[in-house]
DNA sequence: GGTATTAAGTCAGAGACTCTGACTAATGTC
DNA sequence: GACATTAGTCAGAGTCTCTGACTTAATACC
């Protein structure tokens, strides 16, 4: 599978990858240094109100098992707790916990970091552009758009 | 890590991931389907000289340890081979065999027909924009560009 | 030429991620 | 109440990835 031209799946995936690499740097070097790439893909997805394991692991893309392992892992490192769904016996929703609510801003501030370098790049209004088209493509292939 | 506005990395993951998933589903139909991901990613970056794993190592992001696995795996399954590099003594190039080689033109199809339906969502025009945006973007997120 | 450093790759071991299959408990349907 | 569905867990196996130590070949420098 030689290039030739890029195919735009690598084209998305190369400045993704960048990015995922800045934030995770900063998390390490503010002392966030425990936490890995597939626990970050959950953390990522856990709504304000918490969220269930089982649409953690839907958008995620991996299996319950998967999910639930991850959240063990998080849980124990104390990034997010898990608590009981009041409307529903079987389910307990997962939480952001303290320590994870410390990160946050940490994670942020690098992302915004980063598209302020690419937004330097390619200007304000391409930018912009860039984005509107990401978020069209959403459309037609995020199923949880 | 919630939401709020979707950040640009999200953004970009979305359609790159269905890509692979669309690619992936192409290959098992056709009888392809002792393949990985992470094989992948390897396979990807093979040149049409071949490439040395030291090489692919480093594009994809993988120590050269994990390339080694890797490339074993798909040396096993009969997608590559190793020839030794006449330049070279302590170095090996990383080929694709022959049943890689009739993988290839599914996996370029399957592409082929996801940029398609992309473009007929989006407009000839903004789909070339897109893919220059990513270009450009690629200039500065891309240390082997 | 000869020694030291660097580069390509392997071996060994451990930890992290992910899956399939089988299961329990609570909920929803008729 | 019986049956199917949904949320989540337990167990086991395979894959991916890393760190550290090593071998062999090429290169740098004197």
């Amino acid at each position: 599978m030689p290039d030739g031209e890029l195919n735009t799946g690598l084209l998305l995936y190369i400045p993704y990858r960048w990015l995922e690499n800045r934030v995770f740097q900063a998390l390490a070097e503010a002392g966030f240094d425990d936490i890995t790439t597939a626990q970050m893909k959950i953390m990522q997805r856990i709504g304000p109100d918490g969220t269930r394991l089982t649409e953690l692991a839907e958008q995620a893309q991996v299996t319950k098992q998967t999910a639930g392992f991850l959240v063990d892992q998080l849980e124990k490192a104390g990034w997010v707790e898990r608590v009981p769904d009041p409307t529903d016996r079987r389910a307990r929703l997962v939480h952001i916990a303290p320590r994870g609510l410390e990160a946050i801003p940490v994670a942020t501030a690098a992302v915004k970091a980063a598209e302020a370098e690419w937004e330097a790049h390619l200007g304000t209004r391409r930018m912009a552009q860039l984005r509107r088209l990401l978020a069209e493509l959403r459309e037609i292939t995020d199923p949880y758009a």
